[in-house]
DNA sequence: CGGGATCCCAGTTGATACTG
DNA sequence: CAGTATCAACTGGGATCCCG
């Protein structure tokens, strides 16, 4: 993130785990698909550099949100799938994407200030 | 926020609402203590400045998720406050400061990747 | 294939000064 | 009091190259 927020409040942690861009896609598509190897992951997330999304799946996992397995072959095969906790967080996120897409439908995003790009 | 998501996905957009730092905190002030003035807010929000104040209040402002009531007076009085949409939202966001905090108690965050500061 | 190291740019923030 | 304007500084992201 580039600021930060009151240290005293540990949902402003929980929203720098989820706030980079394509993070919450992520969760989605490891929530919707499967665990999926990185690779997959890359091309399932349209735009994410390998650098970010490197980034944001270490974070993650240093959350314990996913889990990461590693098999040590040539070429290597790391696989990447949500936890419990992950599945947890998923739930809320859930909700919150029903206030999202029901808000939408009511305009709530259609000021220019709240552009998607 | 500083790069963007997938377009297709309302959430992000509410995200990248809730995203910048100190947001939620502002909401989470407006919806313990009540509509305050821009002030107080400003002197409630550690650390947080002017512009940045403003700036979040305006976007919170579109999405209808905070009021703005202005007194014309000299000096002018300014207030804010959750509209509907706005405690629905803070609905959602307790659910989540609930995990986060039990998450925390787990050791989460520990890893100084999600470093606070 | 998965990802670490670099370089560079753009956007965002912080600080400061000014105004109705 | 409640902002707006301006500028400098920082940070995070994209692109690229390389390695095990």
């Amino acid at each position: 993130m580039t600021g930060k927020s009151p240290p005293s409040c540990p949902m402003d942690a929980i929203l720098r785990l989820l706030m980079g861009p394509w993070t919450t896609y992520i969760l989605w598509i490891l929530n919707d698909r499967g665990p999926q190897r990185f690779g997959v992951l890359k091309r399932a997330v349209p735009g994410i550099s390998t650098r970010v999304l490197t980034e944001r799946l270490r974070m993650l996992q240093a959350a314990g949100v996913i889990w990461r397995e590693q098999s040590s072959t040539i070429p290597p095969a790391v696989t990447y799938g949500l936890t419990e906790r992950g599945k947890e967080l998923r739930e809320v996120l859930d909700a919150l994407d029903e206030i999202a897409q029901r808000w939408q439908r009511e305009g709530a995003f259609s000021d220019p200030r709240l552009a998607t790009a």
